[in-house]
DNA sequence: GGAAATAGTAGTAGTAGTTCTACATTTCTC
DNA sequence: GAGAAATGTAGAACTACTACTACTATTTCC
């Protein structure tokens, strides 16, 4: 019998998730939760063998989530998950600790033998992420532009690309809209970049929406 | 009975939409495909009561499928759904000719009451799509978008795109900020979109760029 | 052909965003 | 393991942008 938490804002996902993963352990029991303040509550307070957590929720994301988390039960496996095409998110995604990465083309085929991988207290990692990872580990000149941002950067550089305004971001993020000004001035700068047009135009291009 | 096929790129979907509905219709009977192509050929080549069609896929959309198997099967009714918070596609899917459309928040509340409300011949709308539908709809229906903006109107647009400051266009055209300002508020109005970063992916999309 | 809508333009007042500076932490680097 | 660089954060002062309103000129429509 294995005690899995799902996080996503989503309840349909939740349920799929549910359902494939049922098949191949009929067992299995489920905890939800649909945003990331439940999230860390309910993975410290009660116990868990497994988290499953989506990396794009409401409010604070999967992965502000996973330090905290990490820091209360170390030892708790985390699997991030991304419904959409975030490959570049998957080394900040191990850095914070995660278990393991599925992106949505991988979720479906491998999320049995991820969860059979990380049980095992090891990593998984899919090739086509691995491969993206040894070129990103490896040498550092050829990192793309938005890689050399630092997390909180590469934050606001996603929610300015989805059109949010300084101030919503500071108030998604509790910081103080000057902060996110900041920010925003040191990663046009970092990806040499003079408006926000131009990193909409880059995410496109970038496939990071 | 009632047979429906499902078409989204993820399979998680399919099968939390597919539990969603059985809940409800336990002797549906459902088919699945995983991108535009394949809904084509399997909406027109079998029998089906509805489609419930994401509007993401990859390669071509849902939104593009849609005039093809309205041509073939004109009475099949089709809703579609987005996973994105895209409420300014919902006007083009009506006109596509989709019997609803479900945004991310929706999808999960009401889906029965679509499937309902569709299968009896009728429109399906949530109220926050019908509010923003409400001004639109009108006359213009058949132009896109951008093709009911005044000369002006356009002309700014094609700045704000190119990411240049209300001031700067307002210096380039030799008028007053404050006017740039309404203009851009007026066509935002009437593209029924929020943000600069829409009009960006409007433009990008339209290959208006 | 006259009323109603649309287009083109700004002023005022309020709000939000930027710049520059600064400082504490964390993380590299030799 | 000390010093340097990068990261995360914000305040003060300034500037730019927006919302609202308003007015004229041009279209459009019955």
């Amino acid at each position: 019998m294995i005690r899995i938490l799902i996080a996503d804002d989503h309840a349909i996902i939740r349920n799929g998730l549910k359902q494939l993963i049922l098949e191949e352990y009929p067992s299995a029991i489920f905890g939800e939760v649909g945003d990331a303040e439940s999230l860390v509550t309910e993975a410290t307070n009660k116990k868990w063998d497994l988290v499953i957590s989506d990396l794009n929720m409401p409010g604070r994301s999967g992965l502000e989530a996973l330090p905290q988390i990490k820091q209360a039960v170390p030892d708790l496996p985390v699997l991030i998950m991304s419904m959409y095409s975030e490959d570049q998110y998957a080394l900040r995604v191990f850095k914070a600790g995660a278990a393991g990465y599925l992106n949505k083309e991988t979720i479906h085929k491998d999320i049995i033998k991820a969860i059979q991988t990380v049980l095992l207290s090891r990593k998984f990692i899919t090739t086509s992420v691995a491969q993206k990872l040894a070129g990103t580990l490896g040498i550092e000149s050829q990192k793309q532009p938005h890689e050399i941002l630092s997390n909180r950067e590469f934050e606001v550089f996603m929610l300015l690309v989805a059109g949010k305004s300084p101030a919503a971001i500071a108030e998604r993020l509790s910081l103080k809209s000057t902060t996110i000004s900041t920010f925003r001035i040191r990663l046009l700068e970092k990806m040499c970049m003079n408006s926000n047009a131009d990193l909409i135009k880059y995410a496109i291009e970038k496939k990071l929406v």
